[in-house]
DNA sequence: AATGAATGAGACTTCATTCAT
DNA sequence: TATGAATGAAGTCTCATTCAT
């Protein structure tokens, strides 16, 4: 809640090496994990001191908290700005946006997995993130139905169903196992159509 | 006869402590996951002591292979035995045999993380269990295209998308966001209804 | 002091059971040393169980001081049987006798080593055959200043002087540090001559 | 100057802690040897905490491995400072400089014995050190004989004569063999005396 | 008497965290 | 504030010894 610019300084050095130290740690976690990172990696990485570590954050732990929290502002952020117009490829776009970079996608297998162990971590990442972008899902799948474009399916299933697919392949490319001839978006179009076609209307839309 | 089945009483007291080792072992790994775990914990969960683990398995990774490998039989030997008659709720079938028990979810789940960390995992789950499931939904869909009950999409694509599909909700149920008011199975046949329509044909089966 | 043939069948059982548990364990102790070789490793090469050597054997330990017995009393033997008439290589054939087999020569190096660790493996190698092998060569270096052979050296100290060498070069050889061209026959006579000429008088056996 | 002596304060305190933990590693080592020593000790003699013996040394074995060096470099440098002149008592000056003390002698046979087992241990303290004291000797004895001191011996055999009688009587020291009413600098004399015997012409030299 | 699975003490090692400089 | 050496708790693993069969 404290999201203003820094005024001081002080506060601003503060707040660049506190950006620096968890970006050198989202590094480090899309490596290794949040079980095999040293504490030495994340200093190297982040080309401080050990103890500099402990002067940001209070411990290990707060420091994936800390990515954890960072990575859940941009998805959100990434969320919110999709336009309106896209709603047919939203699958489409979130995808490309979240899962281009291998980066992100481990940073997200890391969460998924270290939120069953901690407790914050599930906090900042699957209740606020994850909630939020299902949320905003149903309401677009919400809109949708309601202007006739998708049929009349659940949209709270719905939404968790484009989530689950969206995680599940990200998974999928993680450990390899994904269409040898597809590009991510090329692969994003084909899983679209499928899920699009489970959910539209065949009025206007009808099969070609 | 003399395969299967161990003959001797003392290779059979054998199977027996290594099952028991192993079901302790996967019962503290689905608890803590694999780095969490001690082998303190699996020791006191077999009922064993500490040393007595490694007259069964070399060292504490190998624990993680021995249940990986006993998790990849069971999942191919459960995909095997649905019937072929249920193709339309085969996603409904799997998911319900798989996922039911949270102790299948979570050790799916420390499956798909520590697979990347460990090649032999990798190997047994990924290579052997979920290839070998992907192979068989894509040879159903084949089938199913063959008989003109499915469109003709991408019998690969569709058929990790159905993966991925249901591994991400074993991850949404793990994380504890679901549709509130839905049990597992009646969430199979939504999700499942969802992806059908999204690959079947829409001549005989058109929507009403 | 119980050195006496075993009369009864089981007797007899008993002592061929331990001499062939203390040829095992000589074997691994010769290939391992006393600290890296394990119960098991001895138990597999006496083609017993481990339980088996602690039906003959108090503990490990035990095993090094029956191992290091067996041994004193075949180097005492062996020393004994050298032919009076050969004393001017009295240490080419001892050591021919001693060195010869890589693994006496290693068994030495064990004893030579654990025996500052361990009380009864001085007892009975350094005790018993040394100093038994000492004095006898002690006797027979006074004898032959006594027939003028040999000139009047101070006998403790050159027949420590002749023990030292001899142990010496069992060390280098194991250390492999050798002459390249010298078997360890012909070693052993030009070792011999030069010691022999640091003690010979030189009437009758003057320089050519 | 800027080579040999550190620099900074900080590298000054690194090497004199470095230096502190393995004085410590050799008294543990010559007391117990290296396979009874354990890092506790080794913690204890140095005054640490066992974890700092892992900031300056990867594992236990490379304590050994700095230990076997320092003592390499020493052995050599107290070789190369024994003065031409000396050569007649060029064993009793080494051995004198050498073996005086019981923790060198006792370093020198845990050398002797691990490196059998540890292939650093005889590269640094076997190959560099022991190879380099024979060299030097074997070039003492070349000069010798080219100067009718010595007789025309084998200087390779004679060499290892020297340095086989000096290990040996290194032992015998450590065993408690050893004749009770001589110093170890007389001891010196005496053994040198029958080396030098063996070795020498008798023209200028001859026996009195 | 023989077996070998079970035991558990204790070894080595790692690494998050602290704190004197 | 930054450093990084020191710490020590805790983890994995080994292996001599025991004991029920």
């Amino acid at each position: 809640m404290l999201e203003t610019i820094p005024q001081s300084r002080r506060e601003r050095r503060i707040a660049a090496r506190q950006a620096q130290i968890l970006d050198a740690a989202a590094h480090v976690f899309s490596q290794k994990g949040y079980q095999n990172a040293t504490t030495k990696d994340i200093a190297e990485a982040a080309d401080v001191s050990e103890g500099t570590l402990y002067n940001y954050f209070a411990n290990k732990r707060d420091l994936l908290i800390g990515v954890a929290r960072a990575y859940a502002d941009e998805v959100i952020t990434d969320m919110e700005t999709i336009q309106p117009e896209g709603y047919e490829d939203l699958l489409a776009q979130f995808m490309a946006n979240r899962f281009r970079r291998g980066r992100e996608r481990r940073l997200f297998m890391v969460f998924l997995y270290e939120s069953r162990w901690n407790e914050d971590v599930r906090q900042y990442y699957v209740e606020e993130a994850m909630h939020h972008i299902i949320a905003l899902t149903e309401q677009h799948i919400r809109d949708l139905i309601a202007r006739g474009v998708l049929r009349e399916v659940d949209p709270a299933i719905a939404a968790r169903t484009m989530s689950a697919t969206i995680m599940g392949f990200a998974a999928l490319f993680e450990l390899g196992i994904s269409v040898n001839h597809g590009s991510p978006e090329l692969l994003g179009t084909q899983v679209t159509d499928i899920l699009w076609n489970g959910l539209r209307t065949y009025g206007k839309n009808g099969r070609d």
